[in-house]
RNA sequence: CCGCCCUUAGCUCAGACUGGUAGAGCAGUCGACUGUAGAUCGACUUGCCCCCCGUUCAAAUCGGGGAGGGCGGACCA
């Protein structure tokens, strides 16, 4: 499905960056001098100050103070020179000792103001909000060491643009609302260049769809200002890039890159730009300085890929994190995607939302026979659970009137006993789906005018 | 550069030799049955037959040209 053909937004590209900026717009006009050294790593600082964004995070001080984590913003010069990757995120410059001088109530997580708005069960230890709903971890061990210090460690998700957020894409934002909770700095790779490369369009309307989802992830739920969103073509056009990426081709099989291109389209031929994909994929994780690569399962092969390569070319191996794919609606079978099949998305009026959760798949069961799924329970236990406190099934006294759960668990168990109807499972179900995706698709309308 | 194969319904393909403006399976839609869906049963829908030119009363079908896709050869040796 192509979804960024006809759709033109008539904004001046690059006018909504001004809007929002916090204070640097002063600093913008400043001209800096106009030689820099060329051995930069990672996008200077001026082109994120010019787009009123948040530059990277490149340290953590404790500021005395305050009593209070502070976060360095910056851009890490090339990993030879200046910032190394030991410096920079992921790295304490805390001293234990001093958080634990400055107040024993006074957690990291908690100055960081990042975790004002938690939506998770305060029970919930940090290891296992970075485990719910993941489907696999690599590795156990790796993961373990994120959560004993998660703060001002970075996670990301890369996304290809695509004009509609649905719910395929939502399954990792809710991810990585998780991990902001937990701590966690949270990137968004808006891939514009990788959408380039799978021929979604030109730059220009990829740009366009680009800023869209932005905007639809933001009306979701991912706060802006603890959001990093970063455009792919921002670094991934540079020299030093581009050689570390004709490295990793030099020394990655076609067949290897074919496998692992999990955007695949489906029967054709991979063309050359199919296995550069995902080889550029590898390298993000590097050079958006990540501690953590979340994704579908269907990014698997990528991220394996990555930790096999990236110490060849001298970088660390980060620990990735999978979501499930979720199965199809209307059959329970394999996954749920926007190119085929019944897909939720931002564009659903309450009303389709309502008839396509109406028409899914849905056996009084949580394990239904063969390979089936049941993707009813599927939206409750990964996209309705982790973002309610608490459900509530409105019945007609006649089937016994209304049901409250707390936890997925529970509402499967009911399902399975017979205790909850799934006509009156699917009602929730769509009545909390169609809350979630409500600020965004008023967005999309807003978007669209 | 040369050669071979492919292009028909949303998908996978039959039909071409022996011209008479299209078929199957799957998918989809609608009913029946279930307090959901599925399964089952019943009904229904679907087409620039890749494009252009020609032959013919008549072309998906034959001839010529072209486009797109796949594969191989050659060059490198």
């Amino acid at each position: 499905m192509d979804r960024s053909a006809g759709r033109r937004c008539r904004r001046p590209s690059g006018a909504r960056y001004d809007a929002g900026s916090t204070g640097d717009s002063a600093r913008r006009d400043r001209r800096r001098p106009r030689e820099r050294p060329r051995d930069r790593t990672r996008p200077d600082l001026q082109q994120y100050r010019r787009r009123g964004r948040l530059a990277p995070v490149v340290a953590a001080v404790f500021d005395r103070e305050r009593g209070a984590r502070v976060h360095l913003r910056g851009v890490p010069n090339s990993r030879q020179t200046g910032w190394n990757r030991r410096l920079s995120g992921r790295d304490r410059l805390t001293a234990p000792s001093e958080i634990a001088s400055s107040g024993s109530e006074d957690r990291p997580d908690d100055s960081s103001g990042i975790n004002s708005s938690s939506r998770f069960s305060p029970h919930m230890d940090t290891y296992d909000l970075i485990m719910r709903n993941a489907e696999e971890v690599v590795t156990d061990e790796e993961v373990r060491e994120l959560a004993a210090d998660p703060a001002g460690k970075r996670a990301y998700v890369g996304y290809e643009p695509s004009g509609v957020l649905h719910l395929g894409h939502l399954l990792t934002a809710n991810k990585l609302i998780d991990l902001q909770d937990a701590g966690m700095e949270v990137v968004v790779l808006l891939a514009d260049v990788h959408a380039y490369l799978n021929g979604k369009g030109s730059f220009e309307e990829i740009r366009d769809t680009a800023e869209q989802m932005k905007a639809q992830f933001v009306a979701y739920g991912l706060d802006e200002d603890t959001t990093e969103f970063v455009y792919g073509s921002e670094y991934q056009l540079e020299e030093e890039y581009t050689l570390d990426l004709h490295e990793l081709e030099l020394s990655t099989t076609l067949n290897r890159a074919q496998r692992a291109m999990a955007e695949i389209q489906g029967g054709e031929t991979a063309k050359v730009s199919h296995v550069v994909y995902p080889l550029m994929q590898c390298l993000d994780i590097e050079y958006l300085d990540l501690d953590l690569a979340v994704g579908g399962l269907d990014q698997r092969k990528v991220h394996m890929l990555a930790r096999e390569e990236l110490p060849e070319l001298g970088y660390d191996v980060r620990p990735a994190l999978h979501t499930p794919i979720v199965a199809d609606l209307t059959s329970g079978e394999g996954k749920m995607s926007s190119s085929e099949g019944v897909t939720i998305s931002m564009e659903d009026s309450t009303a389709e939302l309502e008839e396509k959760v109406n028409s899914a798949f849905c056996p009084p069961t949580r394990d239904p026979e063969g390979d089936l799924e049941n993707p009813v329970l599927e939206l409750f236990e990964y996209h309705v659970f982790p973002r309610f406190e608490e459900v509530v099934v409105e019945r007609p006294e006649k089937y016994g009137g209304d049901l409250t759960y707390e936890a997925y668990e529970a509402l499967a168990a009911d399902l399975e006993s017979g205790e909850l109807h799934p006509a009156d499972a699917k009602g929730t179900l769509a009545t909390y789906l169609d809350e979630l995706i409500a600020p965004g698709r008023e967005k999309l309308l807003e978007i669209r005018d």
